[in-house]
DNA sequence: ATGGTTGTAACACAA
């Protein structure tokens, strides 16, 4: 089984270029965030017609989460526990293949003295409940998504421009290791020690030209699936392409169980 | 470079 997770910003704008990468790679799975889309504009009809079923939690202009995946998409659920109805859509789970599935997207945090950076942690906390109260010990279990967060100085590309900033925090640092106290491991480092591999690429300042960016989109998995996990890759090829989402896919291949 | 670019939406805000 081969899951992905990507941050889009934007399906609708982007639409075409997701699409085609979804003919091309074929994955099992493949979790969205920044989706900004209303789930009644959501393409689903789009995504049906290459043989994907979709779920999604969107909301008008920003944030906005959706699963599509080529099997049988099982108890949905939405948000947070405790979640509440105004909350942004920033997490949707549900079961494919006896997997349980987190696509997250976790809040900027914007800046260190921002109230967003409190939510920031905040949510990471919840989630961490969240997998708590969800499942149960021995599932197998992907957590998935855009974290906005570096977790260590191999995936930022200058430590000292960062060091103590939002995405490279010691409270993200924190908030982001309890999530995977639950028991979960970084798919990617499984298979890749070396640092400077990045996930995303600030718009501006000719940022991935330069290589300028930022590793913060993850597949977390449980202790069985990073057993039986074969290959993980990004696809920086997607961010070479016109009008591009600013992060690039990241796909992890399991073994059977 | 307290700049830069993109998407949504509406004359700004989030990233």
């Amino acid at each position: 089984m081969r899951i992905a997770t990507w941050n889009v910003n934007s399906l609708r704008a982007r639409q075409d270029l997701v699409l085609d990468w979804l003919k091309r790679v074929e994955p099992d799975v493949l979790c969205m965030q920044e989706t900004k889309v209303t789930d009644a504009e959501f393409p689903t009809d789009e995504f049906q017609r290459l043989g994907y079923a979709v779920v999604m939690a969107g909301e008008k202009s920003y944030n906005g989460v959706a699963i599509a995946a080529r099997k049988l998409i099982r108890d949905v659920r939405i948000g947070l526990v405790g979640a509440k109805a105004g909350d942004d859509k920033r997490l949707i789970s549900a079961t494919i293949a006896k997997t349980r599935i987190f696509c997250c997207y976790v809040p900027n945090g914007k800046s260190l003295d921002s109230p967003d950076f409190e939510y920031k942690l905040r949510w990471l906390g919840d989630l961490r409940r969240t997998l708590d109260e969800c499942t149960r010990p021995g599932d197998d279990v992907v957590v998935c998504g855009d974290f906005n967060i570096a977790r260590d100085a191999r995936d930022v590309f200058d430590v000292s421009a960062f060091e103590g900033q939002t995405h490279f925090h010691p409270k993200e640092h924190a908030a982001l290791r309890q999530v995977c106290d639950y028991g979960l491991k970084d798919a990617y480092r499984l298979h890749h020690e070396q640092g400077g591999k990045f996930s995303w690429w600030d718009y501006r300042a000719g940022a991935f030209q330069r290589d300028l960016g930022m590793r913060i989109d993850y597949i977390f998995v449980s202790d069985g699936l990073a057993q039986r996990c074969s290959r993980v890759e990004m696809d920086v090829e997607e961010r070479r392409k016109d009008k591009p989402s600013d992060h690039i896919p990241v796909i992890a291949e399991f073994g059977p169980r």
